[in-house]
DNA sequence: ACAAAATTTTACCATATGGTCAAACTTTAC
DNA sequence: GTAAAGTTTGACCATATGGTAAAATTTTGT
């Protein structure tokens, strides 16, 4: 099949074939559930191609059918998260209430730290590395975020809501959000909640509307 | 010399003798030193041996002279972070204005994040790969916070502050100032300031002053 | 049923990495 | 100055790891 990504390889020794088998969809959805999962735990550095195969259930040349390198899963999982990643921020939207607009961002936010952890610390992992590997996708991030801040800056210059620096608003609430996530380990343990912890993210969205409405309310 | 601490050891093969002596002092600080660097940049598992000692200027073999594993480094490069990173935490005041002492919290918090960025991500690191060499220290933390909430908690019922989720509240505090260190890389291009971006912090301080005061005022 | 294409497996390889050893060299205490 | 203690080095080793080659097996289209 020799599917379009170049990063991507199957049939290595076959022609160039249109579409992609069924076996493949499987194989390939297989891999990089179980991939997201590894390299959520263990950083891209300290996960193995052993350990992808082993937890999707097949042998590592089999795995490497699939994808070419470690890096060509990573940059898959990379690419699929931050679509996910930055739809919140796309919604926001100029002719809503600002504080419901913000308050919205901050539930939507939270709901994908509580919903997909591991897609929060793959991209935590990432970050703190450097950004090594998704520095053109930051560069989206950057536009986009510049034209939400112009919004925000509307909202300020119409009296809507206190006056405030947008950007470090966004990083807030990307920080504190991010955070149910990728500092989970810290958050069990200062909470003493075992297991579940269900309520925890109920608990934040209280707190959070809290500051942010009394905090950017005009 | 063979000191005190299981996990140091040097001239391995001499009888105990109790003091460290001058090079064992100045080799040690300079491991630590460069181990901080390569561990904060690539993640524990990311570094090598061999990057920590040419970094620190020596060989493997002397590193190892010094140290006797890797861990062993991490483990002290962690156990003096902790300290330096909950001084600001102890520091709260039972005595003082609620809205003055966690305002101060939050600046000397942010500070730490400016001026010791690769202790924040080391730490960063630590937890997100689930914390698993402080859980003891975990423990501490927890401790401390209970601690620390009992006092926002008793602010809150001599209305002196807004009520709300102490815990929640250090959660947010946290987050947010270890943002700016942590996820450098992606502030640096949100904000397109090249270089240098001191005014980061001040911007930051300014923000997080208002959305606290505002949040959290009765 | 059968050939072509796709998939999987077995056996590898080169390199990187954590760590050791014993000999050589330096520093310190007297 | 000298001997003991402490430090440094070069040569090594075992294992882990990313990745490959080619043969064997399964699937697919007809």
């Amino acid at each position: 099949m020799s599917p379009p990504s170049s990063d991507v390889r199957a049939a290595p020794r076959s022609a160039a074939t249109r579409k992609r088998t069924r076996i493949q969809k499987e194989k390939e959805e297989l891999i990089l559930e179980a991939a997201l999962d590894v390299f959520a735990r263990h950083g891209f550095r300290g996960s193995t191609i052993d350990q992808i195969a082993e937890q999707a259930g097949i042998s590592k040349p089999n795995l490497l059918y699939y994808f070419r390198t470690k890096e060509a899963i990573h940059r898959k999982l990379i690419d699929r998260l931050l679509d996910t990643w930055l739809e919140p921020l796309r919604i926001i939207d100029a002719g809503g209430d600002p504080i419901s607009e913000i308050q919205s961002y901050i539930r939507r936010k939270l709901e994908l730290a509580r919903d997909y952890p591991r897609e929060s610390r793959l991209f935590a992992n990432e970050i703190l590395q450097g950004a090594p590997h998704i520095q053109e996708e930051l560069h989206d991030l950057r536009d986009l975020v510049e034209e939400k801040s112009a919004i925000i800056r509307d909202w300020i210059r119409q009296e809507k809501m206190a006056a405030c620096d947008p950007k470090h608003l966004f990083f807030s609430i990307w920080a504190i959000t991010q955070h149910y996530a990728d500092f989970d380990a810290q958050i069990r343990v200062v909470l003493g909640t075992p297991g579940e912890g269900e309520g925890r993210f109920e608990d934040a969205a209280r707190f959070l509307d809290q500051l942010y409405v009394n905090g950017l309310s005009k």
